[in-house]
DNA sequence: GTACGATGTTACTAGCGGTAACCCGCAGTG
DNA sequence: CACTGCGGGTTACCGCTAGTAACATCGTAC
């Protein structure tokens, strides 16, 4: 039937049309920041404002789609870091640097997926806590979860374990790199290192200064 | 000469009233969140925005003042944990478990606390990631980071050790605090058992799952 | 030819943060 | 006494935002 035929042309050239607008918001985004207005996003489409509602519903649904793809392309990158056929030091290594280097190169990217400015769908929760703090940093946490929980033999409640550590390690991962993005107080493999030696104990590992009181 | 007494008096009673205002404010952050409208903290105050904004500049203001109260408290209460005259370990845990008791009881006020809605009085800044993303973490890392440099024989370089331990550590806290109290998997003890076990190297240590390619 | 559906517009609403202009009451001064 | 200064308070507004209704236009299928 021709119904489905021009249906399914339609459907292509409304995809593309939608892909061409995330471009143009993704490029307005790029330059506000999460202050981009839907009038500003609309004009560098060079249309107006109801066709950005048409095709997206309302902000929050234009800037999840937005964050959808560089979540994915992120995703993307860890898991081949995550799989790289080396030792488990240098997996490890491989993860932050490759975490680290998005968010060098990339940081008003970064800076846009933390902060996917609300909306997710359910008004009135009451409990939302987090509502802003990134869905992306969820879904990394599940990730790294998944591998730690296929790799590693945690034994009874493991699959609890890997998730606390999953999604620890993607706090800690974040949390220092927001900060070094800030300072740069040091290289990246430094950094990459240090934390790498964090995770490999060396917290506990190290002696009291002499002469204090033990930590 | 009067002048002075009276003015002394008078600021008494302007900051009498900033506190009341304050307050006022406080109750309608914790029941409407961020989107909580200098229109509505007025009226809840029983008076009309110009006031708001002749006391604190912007909404900003208001919201810096009102985090730094309880951003004071949080550490206060940290800082306690972190003096707490037994084994390292046990202070480790000690610490996570009151940041968590903290967020657990007062979700609301943790969240706010998270995202105190932009306002860094510097416009234009370029490149600010992490303009959300809470002084409050930031407090806390350095904090955490002068503490181990204190206590722990890091050696040369030991204070940039200190710094990214301090901030990965804060990070590790608040990405699985977060997460766990969205979702609640276990109890407070078993989260922070778990983390402390994170810290303490476990990653590193336990065995590859028998038969995979290792990690 | 005509009905449909997607694309696009102008013109609007409701609410926000923030401000200017004005009013009132009360301390101190000639 | 009148008069001036000043902090607390108000109404009425500005410019902006997200989001919406109503209407116009073009290409295609029947």
């Amino acid at each position: 039937m021709e119904r489905t035929e021009r249906s399914g042309r339609q459907q292509s050239t409304t995809e593309h049309r939608r892909r061409e607008l995330l471009e143009a918001a993704e490029r307005i985004v790029l330059r506000d920041g999460p202050d981009a207005s839907m009038n500003a996003i609309a004009a560098e489409a060079g249309i107006t404002k109801p066709i950005l509602y048409r095709h997206f519903g309302d902000k929050g649904g234009l800037y999840r789609a937005l964050a959808l793809r560089h979540t994915d392309a992120l995703l993307a990158n860890l898991a081949t870091a995550l799989d790289a056929p080396v030792l488990r030091r240098d997996r490890v290594e491989a993860t932050l640097d490759a975490y680290l280097l998005a968010i060098e190169s990339q940081p008003q990217v970064y800076r846009f997926l933390m902060h996917p400015a609300e909306g997710d769908t359910a008004p009135e929760t009451g409990f939302d806590v987090g509502r802003h703090s990134a869905p992306l940093l969820r879904r990394l946490g599940e990730e790294l979860a998944k591998v730690i929980t296929d790799r590693l033999d945690l034994g009874p409640g493991g699959e609890l374990t890997a998730r606390v550590w999953g999604h620890g390690i993607v706090g800690m991962m974040h949390g220092a790199g927001d900060w070094w993005l800030r300072e740069r107080p040091c290289t990246r493999e430094q950094l990459v290192t240090q934390l790498a030696d964090l995770l490999w104990g060396q917290l506990a590992a190290v002696e009291d200064r002499a002469g204090g009181p033990g930590f």
